[in-house]
DNA sequence: AAAACGATCAACCGCGCACAG
DNA sequence: CCTGTGCGCGGTTGATCGTTT
């Protein structure tokens, strides 16, 4: 049978969200919270669907939403976290307060899977890459990404892929590689182009045991002062904007 | 100066799960 | 149970920007 679209889509807008879409999406949620995300669209006055909604929100709107680059703590963390997890990125989100699912598919998939094979890692074992004579064996980058296809064995418990004593020790040898190589000066050749507010030691608190309550204002304040460079905040409609 | 190429990341798509009726 | 619905997740795409030639 098939599926029902999520959304009608006839008539909705696709594509790069406004400031004005932003806007409406993000009083309408901030006054009224979240029920429903197939009704939001339709009570914010967006020709969107709910889904695309929810995204915007989630990965880009939200106020906790920590933006700008990886700490280097943040990249051995998430490899770690990968050798165990594998693709579960929404698992491996959770781990960082204020970091999307999406940002770090993306800077794994961009930067991190370079970085590793930099190093003669195996992106998806993480464990060294076998240098073998060329023969169907020794997998290419493309076969290389199947690795990324979704696993059935979700079921898994989590952590099950590599048990713990494996993994320190696949994150050992990657420690070790890393300080025979400054991958740092050669990653940075061209450049960080992620332009952030946010500090690197900022980045790092919100892991490091403050307080929800600490964190939570430190975040409404860096996203105000991150969203402020792109919005206009006294074009908001209302100012009752209260955070808890 | 401009074309080609590569990197980045926001957004989309489709599948699967959970849950209600 | 079965079916429909909504949501969340992971993979992929494509626009944009920066760099190189």
């Amino acid at each position: 049978m098939g599926r029902q679209p999520c959304c009608d889509k006839a008539g909705l807008k696709r594509g790069p969200w406004t400031i004005e879409e932003d806007h409406k999406l993000m009083n309408f949620i901030l006054n009224n919270g979240i029920h429903c995300w197939r009704t939001v669209p339709k009570l914010a006055g967006l020709l969107r669907c709910g889904k695309s909604c929810r995204l915007r929100w989630i990965n880009y709107l939200r106020p906790d939403v920590k933006r700008g680059a990886f700490t280097e703590s943040e990249e051995d963390q998430i490899i770690q976290l990968h050798s165990r997890l594998g693709n579960r990125w929404s698992k491996i989100a959770s781990h960082f307060p204020g970091r999307t699912d999406n940002e770090i598919k993306n800077h794994w998939n961009t930067k991190i899977k370079k970085k590793l094979k930099l190093l003669g890692l195996d992106p998806v074992t993480h464990k060294p890459i076998e240098k073998t004579d060329g023969n169907s064996s020794n997998k290419p980058d493309d076969d290389e990404e199947r690795g990324m296809i979704p696993r059935k064995d979700d079921e898994k418990p989590e952590e099950s892929r590599l048990d713990l004593d494996e993994t320190n020790d696949i994150f050992n040898n990657y420690q070790m590689l890393c300080e025979s190589f400054d991958l740092d000066s050669w990653l940075n050749q061209g450049g960080n182009t992620c332009s952030s507010s946010y500090s690197m030691e900022e980045s790092n608190k919100s892991s490091m045991g403050e307080t929800n309550s600490t964190i939570q204002q430190e975040s409404v304040k860096h996203w105000v002062d991150s969203v402020d460079s792109f919005l206009s905040w006294d074009k908001l409609y209302s100012s009752d904007l209260n955070f808890p």
